[in-house]
DNA sequence: CTGAAAGCGCTTACAG
DNA sequence: CTGAAAGCGCTTACAG
């Protein structure tokens, strides 16, 4: 493994003079430079990273911290950071947390050892209990995909959750439902308190025995969830799934219970992955904006580190959109006419 | 930033102890060890891991180049290659390669620069033109998941695929299916390979024109190369989809065209994803160990990396196994009499 | 524009 | 069992 010193020997220049042709921060003549860049390509010559990491203080990585990466919604936000860091030079470093808080803590922890110059945690579910371990880190943090309790210490580049579900429930109301259930997650009481907002408006309630809560986040969960809504209250005309895969397992459970979807039973879904595309009828859902998000977040983490300033801290909510699709329709709409 | 002085001088002894205290590898007077750890404790110390990797060599850090992560079955991959990586403290550097060679070359050749103790690479899409560029690795590379064209130079931890083929095929042929056609993405040659002999063996052949190249690796890319197959030979009654996006499309394909699956048309896929257990009718597939080929993958290579060896240069063929479910059934089964 | 020096924070033999 | 030294391969002021 050739070294910067064997560049320089082999040119007959220090290694200073190497280390200035690559980083090209100071001048050097156009005769030196070319017989350094000789020596570099002769030696297949390339810079030992770590080395230059003690050195600088920066190890152009940055960690992502989410929570599973199974699943459209997180795997597009890895994706997303990646292509951002490919831009700015910079690798990933991943960790799922995996439901496992132990485990998250164990990685942070190990991350704080200055081997990451930045820090974006996506997602709330397992890392909570520890941002306060990282309010003496020596990056920069930020978080996205945020919604429960979002912390005041951090940026946090999120959606507007409460917006997402308020276009659910308004979207519902347009088409006259009055009766309506959700189909939830623990942690999505923010979507939840903005579909209510859209029901109060017209002076309806959405009571706390018309939240179902799935056993796990899943498709098979939403189906258990779906038909205990259902079968708790057959006059339901609208459900609200605060995650898609809820609401794919609802059409399942629909079909079972016999209920024909959207002739007498309207599910309006949330985040829009692309499966959502693909069922039938195709799922109306709440689309929200995750690769802008993501986007936004890293870059926000990337302007702080290149500056060496702690990032401003603010709280950015991206607007959430709905996309009406076949499985909402009208309340009463008879069967036989096809939904959208 | 406390360094291991810093706990040097509070301890009052040389940071060679400390040290000594952090690592175990040598013996310190228990006193003398008490009274360093209270220095790290007082501290907050936490060692340098840039330092460390400079002094020793070893980043423990783990490379993984995916094609993507959004999908089930690179995403297992990943949370698999991430759970042995955890057991054995080592971090993962992730990049996928999203079928662009020229950044998966970019992102090789920095890892080249001694960034990572180890390289996995699972898939074969992007990166297979510059593999040669591994030869000279100075650290343990191995490739999982890889099909078309698998290379000698490397250690391969893959699934049989023409095995996987074969299930398929086998399975249609039981059923009594004589005309069938395959949607396929390109790099999927061994498996239709496979696929070929199972119905070779009964002396029927499946000619080149029943293969049908779905324009991409997507749910509607298998859609249009199911409508293809369909109408290209309506007498069509199995499909094998190499993939099982393909042949969730596949499904919508049949659908549209008025086929009901799997009365009048049989339908296997391979992956086995879990989305194929939600569709209606369930899909049958060709499931492949996943987790287990990436668990054998890496850690084929962090015992390359313990015992600082190349690593074993083998082959490893894991089997797939064919799961029936309701999209397929005997050739002329009568509509109204369920599948599966 | 080029060279000599010090230092980043650790680990690894090697003496005492 | 503990301390003094050298070195991992870079970069960053600082002289010439």
């Amino acid at each position: 493994m050739a070294t910067m010193q064997d560049v320089a020997d082999r040119a007959g220049v220090t290694k200073q003079t190497v280390s200035n042709v690559i980083s090209g921060r100071v001048p050097v003549r156009p005769a030196t430079a070319a017989k350094v860049r000789a020596a570099i390509a002769e030696l297949g010559y390339t810079p030992n990273l770590v080395a230059r990491s003690l050195a600088t203080g920066a190890t152009r990585t940055v960690g992502l911290f989410v929570p599973s990466v199974v699943g459209a919604f997180y795997a597009t936000v890895v994706e997303e950071v990646e292509d951002v860091l490919e831009e700015h030079g910079y690798h990933l470093l991943l960790s799922t947390t995996r439901l496992d808080g132990e485990r998250a803590r164990r990685h942070l922890a190990s991350l704080t050892s200055r081997s990451v110059d930045a820090l974006l945690i996506a997602g709330d579910n397992d890392l909570i209990d520890h941002l306060p371990l990282l309010a003496e880190a020596r990056f920069p943090v930020a978080l996205c995909a945020w919604e429960s309790e979002v912390p005041d210490s951090f940026p946090v580049v999120t959606i507007d959750y409460e917006q997402a579900g308020y276009l659910a429930g308004r979207h519902l109301r347009e088409l006259g439902h009055e009766r309506v259930a959700v189909l939830a997650s623990p942690a999505h009481g923010t979507r939840i308190r903005g579909f209510r907002r859209a029901f109060a408006a017209d002076g309806l309630a959405v009571p706390d025995s018309a939240v179902h809560y799935a056993p796990e986040p899943s498709q098979p969960g939403g189906h258990v969830a779906a038909t205990a809504a259902l079968t708790a209250d057959p006059a339901v005309t609208g459900l609200f799934a605060t995650h898609d895969v809820l609401a794919l397992g609802a059409l399942e459970a629909a079909r079972s219970l016999g209920r024909s979807v959207p002739h007498d039973l309207s599910i309006v879904g949330h985040d829009d992955v692309p499966e959502s595309r693909l069922t039938w009828p195709a799922l109306t859902s709440v689309a929200i904006p995750s690769r802008e998000m993501a986007r936004q977040a890293i870059e926000l983490l990337l302007r702080a580190v290149a500056k060496s300033a702690a990032p401003t801290n603010s709280l950015q909510l991206l607007r959430p959109e709905l996309v009406a699709r076949g499985s909402t329709g009208p309340v009463g709409d008879p069967p036989g006419r096809p939904g959208a």
